[in-house]
RNA sequence: UGACCUAUGGUGUAAUGGCAGCACAGCAGAUUUUGGUUCUGUUAGUCUAGGUUCGAGUCCUGGUAGGUCAA
């Protein structure tokens, strides 16, 4: 009997994902992960992880299987949340969950699982896998939850082939009321628990409050970008992939200062929240920031050109195929769909591989397109591969 | 130290003398395993002292503050 550790996170996806597995006949092990217990601008709550353990355990009981609990907090720290200061401290606008997912859950937990003599890993992610035969090799596909309202794909973008190998989703195929019904039915203590948002393991954080346990507050100046600012219009017609890639760079003198703002760093492209400027008849949106001048630049209402761009730029030491086999040649191009964040529906565009990484260009533009978040490429139902924007 | 104009939530603006409204911001909730977006709800105002009137944000007088023109 083949023997599955599943993460038990004190969700309901989760514990049916165990129940399915169990059902299956495998030899199921539940393990919590314990990775954050600090509650540093952690909304509303006082300490969810007890809360949360406690439930993986009851369902554990419930489903008569061994529970165990391993603490990955240090892992946690060093690979994912210092890695979203650092981001955020150049600027730019990191996913941690994606990177919890490659760095911990598919890592670290793994290597907890295998000592507990896992032959699998399975987790609550709404995505599927399943093989095929390449060249006489075996080649893992990831496939999108077929629910399409809960599909997880996305943020786990950057697993590779030997990740795959030993990953089970055992709720993939399953929509979400489905899951909620067999918990129900199985009086699991977990069938009626909120979905979980936020951070995964932090939680639901005031991210301004979060980050300045590392980033300092300083104050510096906002500027309005006027709608018929020409230098964002102009690109629309361009055909240079590298302009059509690039970030919009603009100067002070480009518009009027209307604000100030306590740090540059603690924004993001598109954001509209947060800024504390009122009076003008529609609503201000962040364009980009500039954390060396610690200048944020906003524009009036959602059709400012600022907030859209038609093409997106990854390094070629960031392109990640899930599917090597399928990796673009240099000079080659193709059609995919893409999406730039989770739950986007899926974007008509072309990956432009070139010498020094690639370019990725869409028949729409993209609203609020941010370095340092992934692009995901997927052929109809399958995760291809992806790439943090430059 | 002459004349004129303006004054309404935090901000920008509406209201034939008849229930002070809208937008933005803020706050709260919903949606969302990243950031962000979106949706819903909500707090909050007639510069000041008098007067006219059944009734004043609105009309009259003084004050205060800001602005424009004239020098």
């Amino acid at each position: 009997m083949k023997r599955v550790v599943v993460g038990l996170s004190g969700g309901v996806d989760s514990s049916v994902a165990a129940y399915v597995l169990k059902e299956q006949g495998y030899d199921v092990v539940g393990l919590f992960m314990k990775n954050w217990h600090d509650t540093t601008g952690v909304l509303h709550g006082d300490c969810p992880f007890d809360d949360d353990y406690n439930f993986a355990q009851m369902v554990a009981r419930k489903l008569n299987i061994p529970f165990e609990m391993v603490d990955l907090s240090e892992q946690y720290r060093k690979r994912v949340v210092d890695y979203m200061f650092d981001e955020y401290s150049r600027g730019r606008t990191p996913n941690p969950d994606v990177l919890c997912n490659r760095e911990i859950k598919f890592d670290e937990f793994v290597k907890a699982a295998l000592k507990l003599d896992a032959d699998f890993v399975a987790t609550g992610h709404y995505c599927r896998k399943d093989s095929i035969d390449v060249n006489g090799k075996t080649v893992y596909r990831l496939l999108a939850g077929v629910d399409p309202n809960k599909d997880q794909s996305y943020f786990l973008c950057q697993l590779n082939q030997e990740q795959l190998t030993k990953a089970l989703f055992p709720i993939g195929d399953v929509i979400k009321p489905e899951v909620r019904r067999i918990a129900t039915e199985l009086g699991l203590a977990t069938a009626q628990r909120k979905d979980s948002q936020g951070i995964c393991f932090v939680g639901k954080v005031d991210l301004p409050v979060f980050l300045q346990q590392k980033l300092q507050a300083k104050v510096g100046n906002i500027i309005e970008i006027p709608k018929d600012f020409t230098k964002t219009n102009n690109r629309v017609n361009s055909d240079m992939l590298k302009d059509i890639a690039s970030e919009y760079r603009y100067n002070p003198l480009d518009g009027k200062k209307v604000g100030t703002h306590q740090g540059a760093h603690f924004y993001t492209i598109g954001q509209r929240k947060g800024l504390n400027i009122g009076g003008t008849p529609e609503p201000l949106f962040v364009l980009a920031i500039d954390v060396d001048k610690n200048i944020v630049y906003v524009g009036q209402g959602q059709d400012h050109p600022g907030l859209y761009r038609s093409g997106l730029f990854i390094p070629k030491e960031d392109i990640h195929w899930i599917r090597p086999d399928m990796a673009l040649q240099i000079g080659k191009a193709k059609d995919y769909q893409i999406r730039i964040r989770y739950r986007q529906p899926l974007q008509m565009g072309k990956l432009n591989r070139v010498d020094e990484g690639m370019y990725i260009t869409f028949d729409q533009p993209q609203r609020g397109i941010a370095s340092g978040q992934f692009a995901a490429w997927y052929l109809d139902d399958e995760l291809i591969g992806s790439g943090v924007i430059a």
